[in-house]
DNA sequence: TCTCGCGATAAGGTTTTCTTATTTAGAAAC
DNA sequence: GTTTCTAAATAAGAAAACCTTATCGCGAGA
């Protein structure tokens, strides 16, 4: 019962109004003359009330009722309202704006996320990024929580998160971490019985180990570190050998090399963790398919 | 190149969303299912994003996708602005609100108008009326300088106000008045010559009888008062009598009655003054036409 | 497994909104 | 005073948008 205008309806007004005449605003509006002037009957209609003086009269130039005076401004109003919000959820849509959380494991995290958040950022620069780095069962949990738009992460075949869909995107190899000095360094590849020989450390992912048949080499280890940092200082002072996957081990590190293990070649997949009937935000979904891309390409 | 919303779209995604559910929103909006569905894919095409997770998979439940959540409030907002506006606008032709400025010669403005205006704005509690009352030249000047949307004055056969409009609503009898205990107050009518053997004080409208025969009667009087209260005053006091328009004269005097000339019959028109090439504002153009009913009706 | 509820899809009709062509009226020019 | 010109109104038909009925697909609960 409320009269509903259209906004192209209202442009019409205004751009008459203002341009003082139906030819001009036609030409503005990309329609002919007659069109404007059903579109301004129409409003008039559902008003009730003329916009314009009498145009058949004597008066030349097309001018505003006072009824129309006070329309124009709320008319301009509304429109300037919606143009907002229309350019403001396209710019959300085309991922230019809007927030993005990220979680990642701290090997993905540290060496291939920020190179390649810098690329992606380029050429949105109102986005807004919040990234927390952590462990992999953390990473589900702020997934899980909706704390973040999506994670990145472990493959574990063990604990089902029917709720969860992973998307496969790195293979992380484990490999044996020693001083550029120590002489494994001087192989290409390892099997694991070579390293029964060395002190080994083992760590946090060497349990990525234990269904391969290097299982044994965990039981012979005599030291385990969980700390990523003192691990790397064990390993530069010569105290010994460990197992890591690739991404976790500093990538230009000046003192030690990583050597893959050919027998048993153990991959760790990482990928993207999502709650599976979720969609993602824009930007969100922009960015998983920027990592899809650059993956897909890279190989 | 921005996309264009229509409002009643947006309402049908805002009713999906509120109510969860498609046939709920249809029933809402008196539209059948699929138009709800067609609404909505439109709008998640102009947008080029999805507003609800798919619903064609196993999720029970309309949900909102983030982007939809984003949507939602910003689209909340346009309608009711739209609706704020719908509404405004047609109170404000329907002359319920709004603000209406209107001058009158003091006759009608004291006489006539209290009763009607209070009859007028029964119905219509928001409108605000501001009112003048001065003299005929005034009135056609606050009309001219748009002070006022129309005015209630004399009509001028001399001066020629080619942009103004005259309506003639009242037509006001010079007449004598006199005290109650006067002896002309015996009769019901009066030939002017009657005059001429009693005190005559003239008075702003006076002239009105200049181009009648009883214009010798100006010539006979003595005294000049310009001022309406001093005027009534020495009337009262027995100090004369007057020639004044019927409207001019208090209606309910005490101790003055009023006879009317019955020759020459001279009739003061006084109706409304526009200008000719502007529409009245709703609510003035209502009390034109509520004058103009009442004064049909009552002759 | 069946059925129900909910939404998607298809096809066709109605309404709305354009376009082209023409008319009208005032203003300016002759 | 007639002609001419310009701007808007009007008419009729074409195109687009929108809605309806009918039907399908799919997951959930009986």
């Amino acid at each position: 019962m409320l009269p509903e205008f259209k906004i192209a309806q209202l442009r019409h007004f205004v751009w008459v109004a203002e341009l003082k005449g139906f030819h001009a605003a036609a030409e503005k509006a990309h329609r002919t003359q007659p069109a404007i002037s059903l579109s301004i009957r129409d409003l008039e209609n559902k008003l009730g009330e003329a916009l314009f003086e009498k145009r058949n009269a004597k008066t030349a130039k097309t001018e505003l009722t006072p009824f129309g005076q006070h329309f124009l401004p709320k008319a301009k109003e509304l429109i300037e309202h919606h143009d907002r919000i229309s350019k403001d959820m396209t710019l959300l849509a085309e991922h230019k704006t809007g927030h993005l959380r990220l979680a990642s494991v701290p090997s993905i995290a540290s060496q291939v996320l920020p190179e390649l958040l810098l690329e992606f950022v380029n050429d949105t620069p109102e986005l807004h990024i919040s990234f927390f780095d952590d462990n992999s069962d953390a990473v589900y949990r702020m997934v899980e929580n909706q704390q973040v738009d999506f994670g990145i992460a472990h493959l574990f075949h063990e604990q089902e998160h029917s709720d969860k869909s992973f998307i496969p995107i790195w293979e992380d190899q484990i490999g044996v971490v020693c001083p550029k000095d120590h002489p494994l360094a001087a192989h290409k590849e390892l099997h694991w019985k070579e390293l029964r020989k060395h002190r080994l450390i083992s760590n946090g992912t060497s349990r990525l180990l234990e269904d391969s048949e290097a299982s044994p080499l965990l039981g012979h280890s005599q030291f385990y570190i969980s700390n990523m940092i003192s691990l790397i200082a064990m390993l530069e002072a010569g105290f010994g050998v460990t197992t890591l996957p690739r991404y976790a081990v500093p990538k230009d590190s000046e003192t030690l090399c990583f050597i893959p293990l050919s027998t048993p070649t153990v991959v760790r997949r990482i990928g993207i963790v999502k709650l599976t009937n979720k969609s993602l935000t824009p930007p969100a979904q922009a960015l998983v398919d920027f990592i899809l891309a650059r993956n897909n390409s890279a190989e």
